[in-house]
DNA sequence: CCTATACTTCGCCAGATAACGAAGTATATC
DNA sequence: GATATACTTCGTTATCTGGCGAAGTATAGG
């Protein structure tokens, strides 16, 4: 119960739904989700943390830089919530527009982008 | 995304969704709901009324009484999300103590069941 | 070392949410 | 009709949650 309730709540946020349909396929710094969905680093790792603790991403320390990404290897409970939102959200207006914007952040000089938050 | 963060929001409460965890495979008046979670009518009636709203469950009036369920002909997204509950649920503590008591609960002559939350 | 920087943790605040009981609605029964 | 009853709606309260900025941690570079 406890798993599938951290879970749900995790994505019970939509910003949280979010950071999660745009980390398919990619790896991302906290400064990169930060200007991809416009909130403040303090509060965007805490959104990433609770969907760790969900076990719906998980991360990697390289440096000063931590990288988020999709389980490599996700328990069944989690591939097929994964499965649901990727299916379920295909079409999304809102996931859309962010897929059409990731590139641009993706490619952003990562010096300029992670020093944008503190203007 | 509306309709995928009102099911990720009904289901992030551990009450609504042991609710769709019984409602499955029988119809359940209000009160009986009410005999299973130990909430007050008011409470129950507000769980309910949020999962309809997100399409994990419908009504059907008879008389006095409201029966909720499972929905007939779910979308394939809630067909999927159900799905999911389902068999990450199986084994949940939790939910086997709530099937395990369903049975007397169903079994109990409806007078008795309404009347109890009176006293 | 010392500074800069990428991120996290902490403390706080505003808004959302779950809970209740009381009042309201609708339907069966007398 | 009047009463009882099954449920819903409303109003209130306590708790949870999302948001921020400031302070803390850890690592790269001078």
């Amino acid at each position: 119960m406890r798993d599938v309730m951290s879970v749900t709540k995790a994505l019970a946020d939509e910003k949280r739904t979010r950071a999660v349909m745009f980390l398919r396929g990619r790896e991302m710094c906290v400064c990169q989700v930060v200007e991809m969905l416009g909130l403040a680093p303090s509060t965007v790792s805490k959104h990433l943390d609770i969907l760790n603790q969900a076990g719906l991403i998980e991360s990697r320390k390289a440096g000063r830089w931590v990288y988020y990404r999709l389980p490599d290897t996700p328990s069944a409970s989690v591939k097929k919530v994964l499965a649901w939102l990727e299916c379920s959200l295909a079409e999304d207006p809102q996931i859309l527009r962010d897929a059409k914007r990731l590139p641009a952040v993706m490619g952003m000089d990562k010096e300029k982008l992670c020093c944008r938050y503190r203007s």
